[in-house]
Order: structure tokens, then sequence, then C-alpha cells
RNA sequence: GCUGAUAUAGUGUAGUUCGGUCAAUCAUGUUGGACUCUCACUCCAUCGACUGGGGUUCAAAUCCCCAUAUCAGCACCA
């Protein structure tokens, strides 16, 4: 009888489940639809879920940012709930003015669905109240090692003096600290965890530290939570049910455990994602700043960098950025993000909005001998004439790109309107009218080429990470503004700015 | 050094849960072609991968072991 199965084409197999089990087959064919998801369920998430982003405010956020905001966004999409932006600003020294005001900026451009802001620098009193829980349990106490020293205590799993300290004694030094009785770097509070555990980074961990070198601009404070205490109580006291965050959290993970532990809380559902490389551009927000400041990028938004405004600056849809990260998906394995696959996104969405324009980079003047005056009418987009032509007027004297001259083509045709050939005369060119058969054109593989008549375009200046281009564009171009045009066989870009002089910002091909 | 994780085409990704439907998915990319008054779009074709070695099994991308490589953590950063 099995061999009579096996001996079945797969379809017949399905064909005969189906007539045989019904029920079977449904269930064989719900497995199938699972496939389309993009992103593995998760556990517990039927009834709703609570997800955060939780950015620290050292500067505008970008593609590293995106994957972590789009994933969390996703989630709630498939799940509905609540998604909690958290601003982690518990380090003076990590917060960046100005950060307060682009991350809700860079948040708007990604269209999060936010449906609670909340800044970690107004819950201080709720962090010392759940320190000093900690304490009274016995399972936190105050340290004034050295810092070297119990680094090496801690490698080598033994004990500091101060863990025998006394409940009383530790609660007494946690109230002196919070009055501003000790310096900076001369004492921590630390969580008990197991000092024999194998990996040396769960062993005492900080929770506490002192801090007066730095003001915080939010809030006046000595005693400054550290991150995996704050996190521990925010994601319990914010009801978090899911974290998505990237592997370097891992072992912070297994340090919050501790404090849930302690505290009796139950635990996230957490998922870590693997390292994503970027190649090419700059994305230490330390760097960028320290690039600004030398004058070696123009602002956050530098064609050079990976924020999410500079990509917004070259025409890059927030809904392409979104694509390509859900696609990349929250695998722990590292990756190396393609910028290929990203432009692919983008012009997904972005080629039929932007009209077409002809561009000239470095144009090269021709008088057209033989030719009579002729209005050229060329398509804003090809092959749909609902969009309306450009009207290109000729009368004589042109400009071309001077890399098609250079090519050594002899016969070229200008693009919507008619052939032209070539000749040179030492270093310069002489053309002359030959012929409006297209036909003629494609016979001889002549080039067909953007033109545009000598003095007639606006000057326009193409930003490009590997080097600005300069040439005229057709004038029409300034009435699209913020948006993106393609310059045939150039590429798409987006217009920055209008005027004398037009600005684009390359995207892609 | 210690701890943990990961390894599928150039890039990203599906398949690994529970071995057989995998001669391995989809996208991007390469190359060639069709269409086209753009090197765009669209369409067709093409190229290209289970890290290596053992083991278990009738059968391994999938399970086990070893090796290698990579990554993360071991901060009074997040």
């Amino acid at each position: 009888m099995i061999a009579e199965v096996a001996s079945l084409s797969h379809e017949e197999q399905e064909i005969r489940l189906e007539q045989t089990a019904p029920e079977l087959f449904a269930a064989l064919s719900e497995k199938k639809e699972k496939k389309k998801h993009t992103l593995p369920d998760l556990p517990n998430a039927e009834d709703g879920v609570v997800m955060r982003f939780a950015p620290n405010p050292s500067g505008p956020l970008h593609l590293g940012h995106a994957r972590a905001a789009f994933l969390n966004d996703e989630y709630l999409k498939r799940y509905g709930g609540k998604y909690i932006l958290r601003i982690e600003d518990t380090d003076p020294k990590r917060v960046d003015t100005d950060a307060y005001q682009m991350v809700p900026e860079d948040i708007g451009w990604m269209g999060l669905n936010i449906t609670e802001t909340i800044y970690q620098s107004d819950r201080f009193p709720l962090y010392y109240d759940v320190g000093r829980q900690l304490i009274e349990k016995g399972v936190a106490y105050v340290c004034r090692c050295d810092n070297e020293e119990f680094k090496n205590l801690k490698m080598k799993k033994a004990a500091c003096p101060c863990r025998s300290q006394t409940v009383e004694e530790a609660a007494e030094l946690f109230d002196q600290m919070l009055e501003g009785k000790f310096a900076e770097g001369e004492i921590s509070v630390r969580l008990k965890t197991d000092l024999l555990h194998p990996d040396p980074a769960m062993r005492d961990f900080p929770l506490f530290r002192v801090l007066t070198s730095v003001p915080h601009q939010r809030v006046d404070a000595i005693v400054y939570p550290l991150m995996n205490l704050s996190v521990a109580v925010d994601d319990h006291l914010l009801g978090m049910t899911h974290v998505i965050r990237g592997k370097d959290h891992i072992a912070n993970t297994g340090r919050q455990k501790f404090i849930f532990d302690y505290m009796g809380w139950k635990q996230p559902v957490y998922r870590h994602y693997g390292r994503m490389g970027i190649e090419g551009v700059v994305l230490s927000t330390s760097q960028m700043r320290q690039g600004i400041v030398a004058g070696e990028y123009t602002g956050w938004d530098d064609v050079h960098l990976g924020t999410l405004r500079a990509m917004a600056r070259r025409g890059i849809e927030s809904e392409a950025v979104r694509n390509a990260v859900i696609e990349i998906g929250i695998g722990e394995t590292d990756i190396q993000f393609s910028w290929e696959n990203l432009y692919a996104k983008n012009k997904d969405i972005v080629d039929s909005k932007a009209d077409r324009f002809f561009f000239v980079a470095d144009p090269v003047e021709l008088t057209i001998d033989g030719s009579h005056p002729v209005t050229a009418k060329a398509m804003r987009y090809p092959g749909d004439e609902t969009r309306g032509f450009r009207e290109i007027p000729f009368t004589g004297k042109l400009v071309v790109p001077k890399g098609e001259l250079e090519s050594g083509a002899s016969l070229i045709r200008l693009k919507d309107l008619f052939n032209i050939s070539i000749r040179k005369d030492g270093g310069s060119y002489t053309a002359t009218y030959a012929g409006d058969e297209l036909q003629q054109a494609r016979d001889a593989k002549a080039p067909i080429i953007q033109w545009l008549p000598a003095g007639y375009g606006t000057p326009c200046l193409i930003k490009k990470a590997d080097g600005d281009i300069s040439g005229v564009c057709e004038p029409e171009v300034a009435t699209w503004k913020d948006r993106m045009v393609q310059f045939e066989r150039v590429g798409f870009t987006r217009i920055d700015a209008v005027g004398q002089q037009i600005v684009a910002y390359y995207s892609h091909r």
C-alpha cells in the first residue's frame, strides 16, 4: 500500500488525499499558506502584542535603526497591539539635543504606527525604586571597588569585598549615593548574579553609577541607571510582550533575566537579529558628527551618509526601505546590506511617478549644417501619451554631452529630433543634418542621445556620492522640486533645489 | 582567554521545527534576446549556492560529531 502511494506523482497524491481525507488536505494547504509570510510568526502573539522601538537620541536615525523600527512595526501590523517609542536617554554623554527633534522627524518619515512615546529620563524615580527593592531583597550591593580590580576578581570568579555587606549597609550607601556623597567613578550598584556563571558577561553587572561631569538636559540627577536596569524595569512596567533587537543584546537578555527573576516578573519573548554590514556609507553617529564638524560632510543628510534623511534627500522612499529590511528579516546571521536590492525596491515605487527629461553633461555646442528649425515633441513618460509632451524648440544650434562626441560615432540620433553625422576636424566637431528617419539610425546602430538647444537649458548639478555631474537640463525640471525625475540614460534623481541652477540628488539608475 | 550564536548562488531570502514533495524557492544581480526614439520600464531566456570532513539512515540542506570561518558579549554605553 505504501509502495502504491509512493508510485503516484505528487499531484496525484494530493488529489487522492483531498478525496479521501479532506481535513488532512486542508491542514497541508494551510502549511503552504504560511510560506507567504515574509517574517516568521511570533509565539504567544495571537491576542496582540506590545512592542517597542528604543533608540538612543545621539543623532538622526540611520539604516540600522530602520531595520529595528520596521521589523517591530511589521509585527504590530500583523498582530495588532501597542507600539511604544522609548527614548533611551539615560546617558547624558550620549544625548544630543538635536536628536530629540530629529528622531521623531525620522519616525514620521518612516510612517511608524507609534501609539505611545516615553522618555527614560522622565522615569528615574521608578528605576531608583526598583534598585532599592533589589537592595532590600539582598540581591544588589553597593560596590566601591576599583574598576580594574573588580574585573580581575570577576574573571577569577571571585567576589569583591563589598558583596558581603549587609542589606542595611547597602541601603545606607545607596542613599548616600543619591545624596551626592560619592564622586563619579568611585561607586556603583551591582546585581548579585552568579559568580560561577560560565559566561563572564553574566557575573555581577552594574545597575547604577554616579555621573556628575556631564549634566543631563532633561533631568537633574547624580545617580544614573545603566541600561540593563532601566530596560528591564521599563519592559516590565510597559507590559512588553515581545522584543526584537540586535544580537549585540543577547548577553543583555541574559542579564536582564536576573532582574526579572528577582522581581518575580515575566520576561517578554526575545528575538535577536544579526549584525548588518552596510557597504560604502558611514553609519557610526560619532564618526558622522566628526565629519560634519570637520566640513567633510555638508550635514546629517550628506549623500555619503547612511542616515534616513540622507536617503530621503536622494529620493529613496521609506516604503522601499521598509520592503528591503522586511525582506532581510530577523535572521541571526550577519548580513551585508545591498544597495542594489534597495534601489530595485525604490525603482518599483518611483519609476512610474517620475517623468523623463533630457540632461546634457559637459555640454558641447554644435551647429547643425543643413537643418531647419523644428520643435521636438518628447513624451513625458514613454508609452503614455496622457501624461503629455515636452516641446523643445530647435533653431540650428544645440548642445550634446561631450562624452558622446568623444565616443567616435559618425552617425548620431538626436532623440525625438533627427539624425546627424559627425565629422572630427582636429579638436573640433562639425555636424550635418542626416535625415529624420529613425529607422535609418537604427539600421546604422547609431547611438540615440539627449540634447538641448543652445542657450535653452538650465544649469544643473547632479549630486552623487562618487562625484558630482554638472551640465544642463530642461527648464521644466524646475517645476519638479522635491520630486523624482529620470534623466534619460543618467538615472533617477530627486530635484532638491531650483533657481539659477537646479540641484538634483542622484538616487540610482 | 571565557561564554553564546551563525554558516544556502555576487547580494538578500525560502526550505532545517518533524529526514523522503529539494535535480533547492523568490527577489536582486550577470549575460544574451524581444519590445522601445533612454543604458529606464515590461517580457523571454541564461548564469549562479546547501563551508569542509566524518557519522546515523534505504534516504541528509535538514539529525549527530569534529574542523574551519564569521559575529556578538565579557563597559560605571545603549
